[in-house]
DNA sequence: GATGAATGAGGGTTCATTCAT
DNA sequence: AATGAATGAACCCTCATTCAT
């Protein structure tokens, strides 16, 4: 009750860290790196805060100078990674020139982002914590996948303005080119982890899948 | 040489269920529902053996008749959701008749299976737990998503067969028809437990994920 | 309360078993051989009745059906251990011809049967419930020990009678010659499970045990 | 790598215990003295954590901050007891003067700390996880007995060197010694606790061992 | 008489959390 | 601010014991 747990160190924006010596933020970054990888590689429940401690290279006690407790914690680190999602699910903002070159480098980009271990670790941890804490799934989902979406329709609005494509409902569009791009590779590498692709694969993959989307959207000849 | 925990009743023969080899007992189906509940709703380590008991109506002691450790119990958890899934995932034996018709109606099956709170939750379970059983993950991946896909693809190969699909790989177009049905929905429903869809809207999307796919794939005018 | 353990099949003096067909007094038998094994080996905490049962041979409730629970089986079991004891502890009935062949023969017979890992993991199994069942301890004690003490007392004083030694107190002189023979063999055995002696080890402190007392007791030129 | 119970407060050198390479905190002392307080007691397999944490007067949880385990809180209490043996076990350094009185003197002192209920518990506790723990049932019998024995044996050098003593083999002889010093008393206390000796007997005792050894190993008149 | 299924108390151990330093 | 010692609740699992068959 007594306790608040008040983060050390003045935090907030970056800007107003200028004039302190040591904003101490380091050893929050620190913390929330720990808790990354612990949580990652255990779950929400498997990963105990000793081993979130010594991942971080803190002491235990330390934890709780800078979270509440446990939920406290992911939750900070779950705000972490939703801007990440955020910052680097489907980026597509210069959409111009040839449209299959442009999709294709869309998807090729999308799907190295997304394959990689770290980032098919953590929806799997949001994903098993979701039952518990649905708010974060749903926060993970809206900074992602959501804002994906929103941000190709925009872009797909365009091509559809232009004439370069035909298509009823843009946001759906997005939808349906996205999960063509992850086709037959996300499902299996969130079912199974280690799983690798080659390059070939996913180029076949990122061909295949713009190519239906151009044929089910596309300028017909 | 040690403890095996060997079923109590376990029948060699009963004389009427042929199709099935194991001799589930009473108190086993009992353990493993109250584990299904407590596992969906809590993940492997966030569920307690206590709770299952509870759950399933037993005491602590009984669970260890039944199973040799709580890693056991969630293995044949996943043996049964694996048959569960082999069974329902994608079920499209008799494809005949019109093939827009027959897309929405496997399509329609599919996404009602899928969109099951139940099947949700036990998908989140696993994905969860994938991170410290891996087999698992690879046994319900290969027994739903892939098999289902196996089945549609044979499926599609008759079709162009016969024809009416113009595909140069039956699979990955298969697993482009998949996509394209949970497209929109899918992701959201993993990711947001409780997120309900109405029917006009699941009617909306199956409709464009088949008009994708016959765009892409069907009998060319 | 209500449960009472009657004993299965008549007991008693084997005298009145003739004319029953199964005396049953095998499972009984059978029961404590198990019981024998599994507190040898792992003392009275440390053993379960699931391992004794195993042992045994025979089924978990079936140990209730003999013994009304773990304590009194194990008194049981002491029972007998104590009449072995009583047996075979410090053998010497024909004490006659010359002094120091018979107290060789009869330190070699006490060796031989105590140094017998059977009787040292029985002494160790005792000795460490002891302070448990203070009144166990003390059977065998009075069974061993004392016994044999008693036993060498009464032969001792026919040679005093006889002038073969000299020897104001036969009780402490069999006490020493007992001890004498252990002397660097059963320490060491008792503390250190798995040590082997040479026959010409035990022959050497046999030899000198002798001479000790002969020297202290006998007949002096 | 995992944990491993590392000694909170362990400090490299503590300026006022020169003699003392272990740091022992006052916490570890106190679990420690818990420890043998329940062991002794009960065994190890018969006294439970719980036990000695409330024996200790600390909780639970901190027994496992000093200790890995049951086993390594058991083993530390045994390196405790050894050290203590060790020490105590047949002092004799100064062997001079008549020789009876000397070895009676010895014996005595020998008595007077074998017969201490803590040591004959020590034993007990030791005895009865000897079968579980082979390795210090030995460490305890050569920091004991057989350290004793070889002290005793290089006094007895000395009194033959002297001419004080005829004797073949000093080793035997002090083992000789030791036993006939326990002889009629060590065996019974060990198995009936509680055992109480008047004075008057141990003095008895004492001096028939005395006279034993001596008519066997002394100077011939 | 013999069994094995079933139990709940208790065992050893871990954990999130608190607090003095 | 940072620590590490300390805790007690809870966790997984085992056990002695009971009871229906």
């Amino acid at each position: 009750m007594t306790k608040t747990a008040i983060q050390p160190g003045a935090r907030g924006t970056d800007s107003d860290n200028d004039t302190q010596d040591q904003p101490d933020t380091t050893k929050r970054r620190q913390i929330l790196a720990g808790a990354r990888s612990a949580f990652r590689a255990h779950g929400y429940d498997g990963a105990s805060m000793e081993m979130v401690a010594r991942t971080a290279g803190v002491s235990k006690g330390t934890l709780y100078v800078y979270f509440e407790n446990k939920a406290a914690l992911f939750r900070a680190l779950i705000l972490e990674e939703r801007l990440d999602q955020a910052e680097t699910f489907l980026q597509c903002d210069d959409m111009s020139g040839d449209i299959r070159d442009q999709l294709v480098n869309v998807a090729q980009r999308f799907l190295a982002k997304m394959m990689r271990p770290e980032r098919l670790s953590t929806l799997r941890m949001v994903i098993g914590a979701t039952e518990q804490f649905p708010e974060f799934g749903k926060l993970l989902y809206e900074a992602g996948p959501m804002k994906g979406i929103g941000r190709l329709a925009k872009v797909l609005d365009r091509r559809v303005a232009s004439g370069d494509l035909t298509c009823p409902d843009t946001e759906l569009a997005a939808s349906h080119f996205i999960d063509l791009c992850g086709s037959s590779l996300l499902k299996r590498a969130m079912f199974v982890p280690g799983t690798e692709f080659t390059q070939a694969e996913i180029d076949r993959v990122v061909s295949s899948a713009v190519s239906v989307f151009l044929a089910a959207y596309g300028k017909k000849a």
